[in-house]
RNA sequence: GGGCGAUUAACUCAGUGGCAGAGUGCUACCUUCACACGGUAGAAGUCAGAGGUUCAAAUCCUCUAUCGCCCA
């Protein structure tokens, strides 16, 4: 006799959850081999930051990776997913700081050796937070091979590339005008700028012309920059300007002389058509000031405070504060000659919301364009595919329009760049190991004391977290990785970047197929922010519904290239769906037959042969949405199935077999069931855990139990048919008793027509039908009689009639035959146009045709029935 | 200014040319020995609007409106 383990009335996730956790990772189910058998299937986790806590867009992101991941072990792939934390420079650094703050220090007071003791600290306490919740989340990650970007390791690779990179010239150092949050201290990169419209001032500024009452008027929405001009720019066929060409003006407030200057990039449109040009803080301006060799005055730092170049009344005054004094102190000379209300685009820090100042300085620069080639390339030859595919259009025109890459950063959390300067003969030595002495004179040398971009590491994620640049056996089995997830707002950021080093380094694509997820957003489709407090708090959700039903919300409503509108309520439906499967479960458990049995595939009664054809559809059904990632159809087929096939059908409908012991029928409800955890296992994968250890004779795990397959022979298209019949029966009389309010304790007889045709189909099964709908006895008869007492129907294209012991409300019964009449006489009219459309007849393919024909014939029976119904209440009323 | 996407039941959303769907909510009935986190039945739609292509359009094309996002 087999062991029963029965299962407690209501599904608890938190015990289950906490129970297959620890098992999954203690057993080390997760852990991959490079000799394990299989095809292999590899990805990397986009890696969190490394402070960062659990936040439903990560949910999201590790969510659906992970259902692919354990439907492809199950498929017998070696899979290895890989998972690991970024150290999130800018991130950290600004944590660290604040810290500081709070305790009155600063990092200048503390200095860069104690900043990144402290930082370190803090990341070792609070760094395993988010590999914690993610864990929770139940990701089959294997965390032997996880990874931090600043690890030792890690570190190397990242110095590596960047001397490599430096050698073939393909990384430089400029005095170049960058961005920079005067907040963070530190350059930016291009695609860190959000830029923001802002409703701001355009202040016209008149320039005088020495010696004469005349000047140029300039527009500039920034008129604190006008301390550093050194020219003032007109288009060179600019017809009002022409007379000025060659002479100078005087530039206010400085007093000094600067050149009045042609150049074809000058908007004649833009204010007056003369403008200033100022390049140590425009971007354009800076280019001018390059090709027209101009003096770069810098008159802000890098705090966004004015310099000394700003003159005394000036130096020490914030940019903002100082905008209003120069408007004032201009206004006072009469030099103010309007002001314009104007909308323009203002650049701010991604990180801080601060608004960016173009900053002069020296940086380092990735020379883009040849790496942005091959990583063109390689999308264009589909060696690397976005799914949804419309992302492939924003990667190109990204990729074509890429400048050069800013990546040292003015910070001291992340990898410190490999240059060390010369004090003596300024040479700069870019290598791996820190020199004693410069190359060249043997003079001291000073590293630089800037770090890399965060995403200069990231980039190397995929094959620098396999051990490279070593040549590993992870590196010979995993790379290139198979999948790629992660959300389209770090595309370029990150996405672009892995695939340029990838092909750089690796000389092969970083990874095969990049799945993008949409954003999630609340249910009014806002983004979730801390400010706005609309957050839906994932481990909150974790607490109130069980990890389950999380995941199976954000697969249910993941449709590739949408947002996702998070709505608790559906959580709450998921959450009572774990709950279903769970009670289902316990029926069947309560129902095990007592020894194992093999059931005969030629003694199998209708339902249960019907089940195993529905389950052989569903899986293959499955499989083909999966291989989409479209997780939200995945979900509907396998939520539907189990809720309104296998529970709402096939369990009610075995009831009596099993009450009489059907040793068959017990055997294939067990072994549905078996089947239905290992399909849903991906999705949810604590309760079918937990569950299929409640079965007999079942293994270590589910996850490494295979994913089901099924002979062609379980396909049975006759007893799907057959259960289709029953069915409509079934729903037919349900519908009569509802719609006639008839008692649930009054009996009634069914008559069926078709007389012993329809006897042989039913009569098997009349225990089920009598319990479903709830019938007393069931006649078989040729057809039916008038009578006051016999309520009419179709069930397909059966008519059926119910024997009520009280004699029919007619006017109840008139009405709801009338209704459905109705409806019949649209369709067939709808039907009937089409069918005598030559045009139609000619033109529609020829199953199309026979559906429609069919149909209508199905329709025109009905009519027939309900009308003789009809007629036959109108004779008696 | 350029680009992308959305607009379908009260709500959240599926639906790539052939019967307009799901979940939630709502209404009525039912505590029947897996489950009230349940069962059964039901109501609920001008598929944003206008034009076009087609035998046939929620679906393809054009325009318009509204909303959202990205880039400059």
């Amino acid at each position: 006799m087999r062991e029963k383990k029965l299962l407690d009335k209501a599904y608890d996730p938190k015990p289950v959850e906490a129970r297959w956790s620890k098992f999954w990772l203690d057993e080390k189910l997760f852990v991959a081999d490079v000799h394990s058998p299989g095809p292999k299937f590899s990805m990397v986790l986009p890696p969190p930051n490394v402070t960062g806590v659990l936040h439903m867009g990560h949910a999201l992101c590790f969510t659906l990776p992970d259902i692919i991941v354990r439907w492809k072990k199950m498929q017998g792939y070696n899979t290895m997913w890989l998972p690991g934390t970024d150290h999130a420079s800018i991130a950290v650094h600004n944590v660290i700081e604040q810290q500081l703050a709070e305790k009155g220090l600063s990092r200048e007071k503390v200095g860069r050796e104690e900043f990144l003791r402290i930082a370190w600290d803090w990341k070792n306490k609070c760094g395993g937070l988010i590999t914690e919740q993610l864990k929770r989340l139940g990701c089959a990650l294997d965390w032997s091979r996880e990874r931090f970007t600043m690890d030792e390791g890690f570190s190397r690779a990242v110095k590596y590339v960047f001397v490599q990179l430096y050698r073939e010239g393909l990384i430089y150092r400029d005095y170049y005008l960058v961005n920079r949050c005067p907040r963070c201290q530190t350059v930016l990169s291009d695609i860190e700028i959000e830029h923001k419209e802002v409703q701001g001032k355009l202040w016209y500024i008149k320039y005088p012309i020495p010696g004469t009452d005349d000047g140029v008027v300039v527009a500039t929405t920034r008129p604190e920059t006008m301390l550093g001009d050194t020219a003032v720019a007109v288009h060179p066929e600019d017809e009002r300007y022409l007379k000025y060409h060659g002479q100078k003006v005087l530039l206010p407030l400085q007093n000094r002389l600067i050149p009045i200057i042609t150049d074809e990039r000058v908007e004649k449109d833009f204010g007056t058509g003369a403008v200033k040009v100022t390049p140590a803080h425009d971007p354009v301006d800076f280019e001018l000031g390059r090709k027209h060799n101009l003096e770069q005055v810098i008159v802000i730092d890098g705090s966004g405070r004015m310099t000394e170049a700003a003159g005394p009344e000036f130096q020490g005054l914030d940019r903002f504060v100082c905008r209003q004094k120069v408007v004032e102190k201009l206004q006072e000379l009469g030099l103010l000659v309007k002001v314009e209300n104007y909308t323009h685009a203002v650049g701010h820090c991604y990180r801080c919301k601060t608004v960016i100042e173009p900053h002069l300085s020296w940086q380092w620069f990735v020379k883009i364009e040849p790496l942005a080639r091959e990583a063109i390339r390689v999308v264009e030859e589909k060696k690397i595919v976005f799914i949804p595919e419309n992302w492939t259009k924003t990667y190109f025109d990204w990729m074509y329009r890429i400048h050069d890459w800013c990546i040292s950063r003015q910070l001291w959390w992340g990898h410190r760049i490999p240059a060390y300067y010369c004090q003596n003969c300024q040479h700069i030595m870019v290598v791996m190991e820190e020199p004693a002495a410069c190359e060249k004179c043997g003079g001291s040398l000073v590293q630089d004391e800037d770090v890399l971009d965060t995403w200069f590491s990231s980039a190397l994620w995929p094959f620098a977290t396999m051990g490279w640049p070593e040549q590993t056996e992870d590196l010979k089995v995993f790379y290139p990785t198979d999948l790629l997830a992660t959300g389209f707002d770090i595309i370029f950021f990150w996405v672009a970047r892995m695939i340029m080093m990838g092909m750089k380094f690796m000389k092969d694509v970083p990874f095969r197929q990049v799945f993008i997820n949409g954003l999630v957003r609340d249910m009014k489709k806002r983004k979730m922010s801390k400010s706005e407090g609309n957050i839906i708090d994932p481990l909150e959700m974790i607490k109130k519904y069980g990890t389950d039903a999380l995941r199976f919300t954000l697969s249910s409503l993941a449709v590739p290239g949408m947002d996702i509108a998070l709505s608790e309520e559906r959580m709450a439906g998921y959450r009572a769906f774990a709950n279903k499967i769970w009670n289902a479960s316990r029926f069947v458990l309560m129902n095990l037959s007592e020894e194992p049995f093999e059931p005969d595939p030629a003694q199998l009664t209708l339902p249960n042969r019907w089940i195993r054809s529905r389950l052989l559809r569903i899986t293959r059904q499955l499989n083909s949405a999966l291989e989409q990632y479209k997780f939200y159809e995945a979900s509907e087929i396998i939520y539907h199935f189990i809720w309104h096939e296998f529970c709402d059908w096939y369990i009610e409908f075995i009831k009596p077999e099993l009450r009489a012991g059907n040793k068959h029928t017990m055997a294939v409800m067990e072994d549905t069931l078996e089947k239905i955890l290992r399909l849903l296992h991906p999705f949810m994968p604590y309760i079918t855990e937990e569950i299929w250890h409640h079965l007999p004779g079942t293994g270590r795990s589910l996850l490494e139990a295979s994913w089901p397959e099924f002979p062609d022979s379980w396909l049975d298209e006759e007893a799907e048919n057959t259960m289709k019949f029953l069915q409509e029966i079934i729903s037919e009389v349900r519908s009569i008793r509802a719609e006639n309010k008839i008692p649930v304790r009054e009996q009634v007889n069914l008559w069926v027509e078709g007389g012993e045709t329809s006897r042989k189909v039913a009569g098997p099964y009349e225990a089920a039908i009598r319990q479903l709908a709830g019938v007393d006895r069931i006649e078989y008869v040729e057809e039916l009689p008038a009578d006051k007492k016999l309520l009419k129907g179709v069930a397909g294209t059966t008519k059926i009639g119910l024997l009520v012991a009280a004699p029919v409300n007619l006017e109840q019964e008139k009405e709801r035959l009338e209704k459905e009449l109705r409806k019949v006489r649209e369709d067939i009219a709808k039907l009937e146009v089409r069918l005598n459309n030559p045009d139609f007849l000619a033109k529609a393919p020829a199953a199309v045709i026979e559906d429609h024909q069919k149909r209508l014939a199905e329709l025109k029976l009905k009519q027939a029935t309900l009308e003789k119904s009809l007629g036959e209440l109108n004779e008696r009323s």
